[in-house]
DNA sequence: CAGGGAAGTCGAAGCGCTTCGACTATCCGG
DNA sequence: CCGGATAGTCGAAGCGCTTCGACTTCCCTG
């Protein structure tokens, strides 16, 4: 194994000048730094992880806690994970992977063995069991979602008021005058996720302000839920012209359903999606969509883990990141 | 902080004494023991991981590398990864996540740096780049898949070939006679991924030795590639009569073509999926499936990876996860 | 031209743990 | 009753790195 002393020597400095020019803290000649970082690759000498958190109690690695039993759609899952490793890898740090299943004591333990300097935790609940830990062992955390008291907490997440807000306006814009918002399981309401009652509030809130009539129906994803549905939807609303979904499974379903009832998408019905991108490009027709950004949620929740590590103060306690609506074409003027 | 030093006051022997009741590394009294595991919980001990690592060079974490750009189902890489962690945890050790964009390169760091002791690598592809990065650096690894030189390394893997020949087994035991094998995207094959060209060799000595007339097709997910595929296919082989699909995405635009086509299954036509289980169930009519053993593949790649870790010697070179038939309602004898 | 600060470098002291050798006590067979 | 295992414990030497204080130059300012 390469160590900083055989740098040293190969550079003709004290293994201390080596550290120095590795981490930038103290000034060096010009001279040395260049002398240093040819022997550095010369050698191909990577830094011993261990002794460099031993030493600096840092370890230059944050944990990204997992949901594990999950209501979630996986791809987006999958979308955040890499988007916080990718952020991460740019900001010099790794990523150590936790599912729940080892439950909040694994964070007791990696924050308390230093494995990790700091922790992302996903798919948080209104009444979550890790939030205690995070605040008992003081390990600098960001939340994606909030729970219901975060006080003293760095939280991130989807502005989904607004996004379902944003769907509102997007179908009384183009005339609709009765729409239904199709949401995700009731077991998700149940289990007291905050994305799911604010999204609803934010659904309710703009029906009212635009005064447009309007249901909302929770719906489990399996075919034959999303078309008992989706008929008993247009039974009791005969004219209902538009759909808002926020169910990534049950998006294929709706559209089928749709089609085997013969309302044409969008010349008798709109569909407004809150879904992945890709999935709403993916189905025939396009979908107009707000979509949710995994990749944008995951990389900022690492820029605010960095500024608490780095200056401890100064970091916003709440972030939400602003819906867009990407147009496609499920969505018209509803039919005279 | 809490150190070793402090438990091994607080039981009042030496700090060596309670590393040794940590670690069972050599023969500790049972009253002597019993006095320090009560310090240690009294105190809330956990060893410092950078220090453990220093000195005994082993982290106890394990890389394990996702591929980024994909073109594998999602949550399949999922159940791997969470597979993959539980397992680890049972084994007292923790999981690195890499992904591919730093390349191989990341390999080589995390190797050299001793942030882990072992990587587990998936998605292997038949010319691997990290292969040799592998190789160079000597760091004990897993391969989920086979490269075409798999000489001196651990690789473990579903058993695609036996997988496609139990499907098309099943398919000629009810007697069909000419069946269809739709694959993966042709953008799979031209990667050099493995076991789509094991799939198809398994399902074609399957059919010659079954005396069975087949046709292989590549498809891309999409709904309407999904429905020209399926339509040429029964324009070319009106005898058609049993269908075997190896694609997750092509899965559910399959059965709604064939719904749309008036084809019933079973009753006209039987399916076969390679799928995972879920997916297998969700749809109507459930599928009879070979389901795919993510989460066995990804216990058995640690266990594996802790065999080397530990014994170095004696670990199988290859190993390759038997398939099994889960039947379900989407086959039938074909019509008369 | 003296004095002070900045720039550049070094030596040494740890960080918390594992592990090796050494030591004592105990027990066994001849 | 003695020599040699065996069990149980300790002390000390690192593992490779960071960081603090100290030292030497060199340059600028009054």
């Amino acid at each position: 194994m390469v160590t900083i002393a055989d740098v040293a020597k190969h550079a003709g400095v004290s293994p201390s000048t080596v550290s120095y020019v590795l981490s930038g803290k103290r000034s060096i000649s010009e001279q040395t730094r260049s002398r240093v970082e040819e022997s550095i690759s010369a050698l191909g000498y990577h830094p011993h992880a261990g002794a460099r958190s031993l030493a600096s109690s840092r370890a230059n690695v944050i944990a990204l806690v997992l949901p594990l039993r999950t209501d979630m759609h996986v791809p987006i899952l999958m979308q955040f994970a890499t988007s916080v490793v990718t952020a991460a890898r740019e900001h010099d740090h790794d990523v150590l992977l936790l599912t729940n299943d080892e439950g909040p004591d694994g964070l007791r333990r990696v924050a308390r063995s230093a494995l990790v300097d700091a922790v992302i935790v996903m798919d948080i609940e209104l009444n979550d069991s890790r939030v205690p830990v995070l605040r008992e062992v003081g390990l600098p955390a960001v939340l994606i979602g909030f729970p219901a008291d975060p006080a003293g907490l760095t939280c991130v997440d989807w502005d989904f008021v607004a996004a379902a807000a944003r769907c509102v306006d997007h179908l009384a814009d183009l005339g609709h005058r009765e729409i239904a918002f199709i949401g995700p399981p009731s077991a998700v309401f149940a289990r007291g996720t905050g994305f799911a009652q604010r999204t609803t509030s934010g659904f309710e809130s703009a029906v009212a302000r635009r005064g447009v009539r309007a249901t909302v129906r929770p719906c489990d994803p399996s075919h034959s839920a999303v078309r008992d549905t989706v008929k008993r939807l247009f039974d009791d609303h005969p004219a209902l012209t538009g759909l808002i979904v926020h169910n990534e499974a049950a998006v294929a379903p709706l559209l089928e359903t749709l089609r085997g009832l013969g309302r044409h998408v969008p010349q008798h019905v709109s569909v407004v999606a809150m879904c992945p991108e890709d999935l709403a490009g993916q189905v025939s027709p396009r979908l107009t969509a707000v979509p949710i950004p995994a990749e944008e949620i995951g990389r900022r929740a690492v820029e605010l883990l960095m500024g608490k590590l780095e200056r401890a103060a100064g970091v916003p306690p709440a972030t939400l990141i602003a819906p867009h609506l990407l147009p496609g074409e499920s969505t018209a003027a509803p039919p005279a």
